[in-house]
RNA sequence: GGGGAGGUGGCGGAGUGGACGAACGCGCUCGUCUCGAAAACGAGUAGGGUGUGAAAGCCCUCGAGGGUUCGAAUCCCUCCCUCCCCGCCA
């Protein structure tokens, strides 16, 4: 959620800003005029309940049968009428309210303008997409002759978009959140294993809700809701606490499955594991001081790199334009890993600064010194990484002319010392 | 799932219709005292909204939301959460 403030005073910076990201400034102007009205509504019901207030006090006193009720009387009339306000102003404010929610962060000035992918910027790569010395082959093809990813199976259990691992497939997805987990704790991070299923205003919170709900899987019954991913409960964490600015910054990582309905287009990436309604992440978190929000995010960029890095994998980094960030950042970097088989860049890793977006949101506040306002922090979230890419791409790069697969060093430790999957 | 007890400020804990945004204690902050500290003493110490140059003031909030009433922490309804006992269960 935008900053009412901001919005008062500097609308036409507002309007700008949602221009670059394409988004139409007139509702910019709706809730300005329900914010004039909520207001005026406001000081009128708030003298009359000042009166019946004062009133009251004095009926309580009153020793005067006739007098008092006379007053009584009076205030009875008050009292219809301040419900008859209340009402107009609880309505006005769910419009404004609603509007507010609806409208999606702006774009730091650093941002480079353009509708959709096309106008990101490829800002860093390391190492090339090279030539394996035989025909590479994508995962799906890799992972059945080998008998670690079962497709047939998934789609019998639980159709399209869903797959089993076995064997060493399954222990290499095991493998790979543990050195996650294990890497992003020694990056500072702390470890965190949150709930799965969340109540409606975690969704709120975090700023699924209302826009996306149809990529969100719900109990309706009991009014729960399933994570898309672990920002959810992170974000939430510190609902309606206010901390002290010296327990921040924050830095957690969990690993939890992701829900996803993706009802997308059907045809695209429906092939192998790319993209499906359960998968697992790790995720890394931050709650930040307002001052620091964007050198934390260049440190949370610095450790998604570093985690490709030490994969060995080519990988590049991208600074996403205004069309093609997320509802909630105001600067995102996507990380992207070489996948030789079906010869693209994964997005296996998003980082984006929301600055106070979601703390608005989920009221995350801390004080900025003994006796000061509490005010709103910074939320971070990036990806450390998506988990079935990250296992697209170690296959792909790491496989061998016999549809053998190395296994990366780094995961050899947490796969029993084995160094290949055949 | 059945039965019972509860949810009050940073914490403990009073408060069953008006003097209560809330006694008292603890904690914390500042001050006095001290070479310094402790103790003692004094003062202060919730969040949000509105308002303003800034303030004062006013409004709301005692788990949440409704209701009764001139007036609700207090009475009524619904929901959420915590604890205890029984049942079930990885």
């Amino acid at each position: 959620m935008l900053d009412i403030k901001l919005i008062r005073e500097q609308p036409d910076f507002v309007k700008a800003q949602l221009g670059r990201a394409e988004v139409a400034g007139d509702v910019i102007d709706t809730i300005l005029s329900l914010d004039e009205q909520r207001r005026t509504l406001l000081q009128q019901v708030e003298s009359l309940k000042a009166e019946r207030n004062a009133v009251s006090k004095e009926i309580g006193k009153m020793k005067d049968a006739a007098a008092r009720d006379t007053r009584i009387a009076e205030m009875r009339v008050v009292g219809d009428r301040i419900t008859e306000l209340d009402r107009e102003v609880a309505e006005v404010e769910e419009r404004q309210r609603m509007l507010m929610l609806e409208i999606r962060n702006l774009p730091h000035a650093d941002v480079p303008e353009g509708a959709d992918e096309s106008a990101n910027v490829v800002i860093a790569q390391e190492g090339e997409p090279h030539d394996l010395g035989f025909p590479a082959q994508p995962h799906w093809d890799l992972g059945e002759a080998l008998g670690i990813i079962d497709f047939e199976r998934g789609a019998k259990l639980s159709g399209s978009r869903f797959y089993v691992l076995q064997g060493l497939g399954a222990k290499l997805q095991r493998a790979l959140i543990q050195w996650l987990l294990d890497l992003h704790v020694e990056q500072g991070y702390r470890e965190v294993y949150p709930p799965f299923i969340v109540k409606e205003h975690c969704m709120w919170g975090a700023g699924q809700l209302p826009k996306f709900s149809d990529n969100l899987y719900r109990d309706e019954d009991a009014g729960f809701w399933l994570v898309p991913t672990a920002e959810v409960p992170l974000t939430n964490l510190y609902t309606d606490e206010i901390l002290d600015a010296g327990q921040l910054p924050i830095h957690l990582c969990a690993y939890t499955p992701c829900f996803r309905r993706e009802q997308m287009s059907a045809g695209r990436d429906v092939r192998g594991i790319k993209r499906g309604h359960q998968f697992d992440k790790v995720e890394m978190y931050k709650f930040v001081h307002p001052d620091t929000s964007y050198a934390e995010l260049e440190k949370m960029r610095a450790d998604a790199e570093a985690t490709c890095r030490a994969l060995g994998i080519p990988f590049r980094t991208k600074l996403l334009c205004t069309g093609d960030m997320g509802f909630a950042a105001t600067k995102t970097y996507d990380l992207e890993l070489w996948a030789p088989g079906q010869e693209e860049w994964l997005e296996v890793s998003s980082c984006s600064n929301v600055e106070a977006f979601q703390a608005r949101r989920a009221n995350l506040r801390f004080r900025p010194a003994p006796g000061e306002r509490p005010d709103h922090l910074h939320t971070l979230n990036g990806s450390g990484l998506g988990v079935p890419r990250t296992m697209i791409a170690i296959m792909e790069n790491y496989q061998q002319a016999d549809g053998s697969i190395v296994i990366p060093e780094v995961l050899r430790p947490y796969m029993g010392g084995r160094d290949v999957i055949r």
